[in-house]
RNA sequence: CCGGGUUUAGCUCAGCCUGGUAGAGCAGCCGACUGUAGAUCGGCUUGCCCCCCGUUCAAAUCGGGGAACCCGGACCA
C-alpha cells in the first residue's frame, strides 16, 4: 500500500486530494491532529479517528492530539477542573489503544487558547464570520440544544487551532466537516496576530458509524448502544449480538424511508481490518468450521453470499473489538483503583 | 425592562376549564419465530405531574410566590 493509500484509506472525504497527495510525497515529520472534547471513557467513535491516526503515524506523520478542555467548557461539559481530570484519563486510553507514545503529542487547548494573540485572532474571526455560518458549522456537534454564544465561538476556535498547532493536516469525523470548511474559507483571509501560517490546511474525514441497533443515522455516545473502553468482554458480546445485521452491505431503508447501514460490517471495515492483517471467524464444525479473511471485501462478499452467517460474523467482531479494547479497559481499572 | 408561551414517562405530547393521587404514541425490556439482528406476533416496565406556600376531606388540576427555557416588544429621539 502506498503512502497516499494508507493516509486516505477508509476516509469518506479528502479535502482536497491534490493537497493530500502533496503531503503523501514526503509524509515524514508532517503534523496531523484530531481534537477531542475530554471524556472519561473512550467510545468507538474516538477509536475510529484514533485508528486513522495510527495509519498516519505508520506513514510517518507526527500526531497531535488536542485535549480540547476549553471547547468542552464552552460546550457546557462541566467545571474546568472536572474537564481537566477527564482529559488525563483520555490521554492514557489513547496510548493504550495503540497510538505510538514517541510520535504523539498531547496538547491541552488551554495551554495556548488563552494567549492574547489567540484571543485576538478569535475576535477577528468573530468579526468576519456571520452568526448563521458559525451556527451551521456547529449544528452537528451541538445536538438539539438551543444555541448559546459559546456555541458559535467554538468552531471559530477550532479553525484557529489548526493554525496555532502548526499542522499540515486536520482529521475529524464527518461531523467536523463544516468546521473544517469554515477554517479553509475564513483563515486565509485573516490579518492574524501571530507568526503562525494562516494558510488553509487539507482535511481528512472519517466515517460516522451507524446506530448499532437500527443501522439508521449515527451511533450516539449519549443515547442508544455504543461500544466503549469500559465494556467487559460480555458487554461487547451482548451489544454486538443485538446489532442490526442483515446479510448485505447495503440494507433497504426502514419503514419510514430512513437510509440504513450495516453497522457490523462498518466496524469490520473501519475498526478491525485496519488493525489486524487477518481475521479468523471461528465457526462450529456443523456450519463448516473456521473461516479466514485477509481483507474486508472478502468477508463482506461472504456475508452477502450466505457463506458467512451474520451470527458467526458477530462472534468474530466481538472478539476482535474486545482485543482492541482490553488494554484500555485495564488502564481504566488501574486509574479507578487509585 | 415589559409582555406572551412552555414545563407531565427516555422522547413528542394529551389530561387542567368542569379537583377524586396519570394517559397515548414512539422508545425500551422480556418471550415466540428466524442459526444474528431486523420485520411480525404476544407480554411487560417506567413518573419528586418544575419548586415552595396556601385552599380543600381530596390538588397535575384552584390561588399566591419563585425558577428554567422559548418567543416577541421596547430601549437606540
Amino acid at each position: 500500500m502506498d503512502a497516499y493509500e494508507l493516509i486516505t484509506r477508509n476516509a469518506t472525504e479528502v479535502v482536497t486530494e491534490e493537497e493530500v497527495r502533496a503531503l503523501a510525497e514526503d509524509p515524514e515529520g508532517k503534523r496531523v491532529y484530531v481534537g477531542y472534547e475530554p471524556s472519561g471513557v473512550l467510545h468507538i467513535g474516538h477509536m475510529l479517528t484514533a485508528t486513522k491516526l495510527i495509519d498516519l503515524q505508520e506513514a510517518g506523520f507526527e500526531v497531535v492530539v488536542l485535549l480540547a478542555d476549553v471547547h468542552a467548557y464552552l460546550n457546557d461539559k462541566g467545571t474546568f477542573a472536572e474537564i481537566r481530570e477527564t482529559a488525563e484519563r483520555m490521554r492514557d486510553q489513547f496510548l493504550a489503544y495503540g497510538l505510538d507514545p514517541d510520535a504523539t503529542e498531547f496538547v491541552y487547548g488551554s495551554s495556548f487558547q488563552l494567549d492574547e494573540e489567540y484571543v485576538l485572532d478569535t475576535h477577528e474571526l468573530e468579526v468576519s464570520t456571520t452568526l448563521n455560518r458559525a451556527q451551521r458549522a456547529m449544528a452537528e456537534i451541538q445536538g438539539g440544544e438551543t444555541a448559546k454564544v459559546s456555541h458559535v465561538v467554538y468552531p471559530l476556535m477550532q479553525a484557529l487551532d489548526i493554525v496555532y498547532l502548526d499542522l499540515d493536516l486536520a482529521v475529524g469525523g464527518l461531523d467536523q466537516r463544516k468546521v473544517h470548511m469554515l477554517h479553509r474559507e475564513q483563515v486565509p483571509g485573516m490579518d492574524g496576530e501571530s507568526d503562525h501560517d494562516y494558510e488553509a490546511r487539507p482535511c481528512l474525514h472519517t466515517p460516522i458509524l451507524a446506530d448499532l441497533d437500527t443501522g439508521v443515522g449515527k451511533m450516539s455516545s449519549s443515547s442508544g448502544t455504543t461500544i466503549s473502553m469500559e465494556d467487559s468482554a460480555d458487554d461487547i458480546d451482548d451489544k454486538i449480538n443485538g446489532a442490526f445485521c442483515p446479510p448485505t452491505r447495503d440494507p433497504e431503508p426502514d419503514d419510514d424511508g430512513n437510509e440504513r447501514e450495516n453497522p457490523v460490517l462498518e466496524m469490520f471495515e473501519y475498526s478491525v481490518f485496519p488493525r489486524f492483517d487477518t481475521v479468523v471467524v471461528e465457526r462450529p464444525e456443523q456450519y463448516g468450521g473456521d473461516l479466514t479473511y485477509d481483507d474486508y471485501a472478502s468477508l463482506a462478499d461472504d456475508l452477502e453470499s450466505g457463506e458467512l452467517h451474520p451470527a458467526d460474523a458477530k462472534g468474530a467482531l466481538a472478539d476482535y473489538l474486545n482485543e482492541l479494547i482490553a488494554p484500555g479497559r485495564e488502564v481504566l481499572a488501574e486509574l479507578d483503583a487509585e
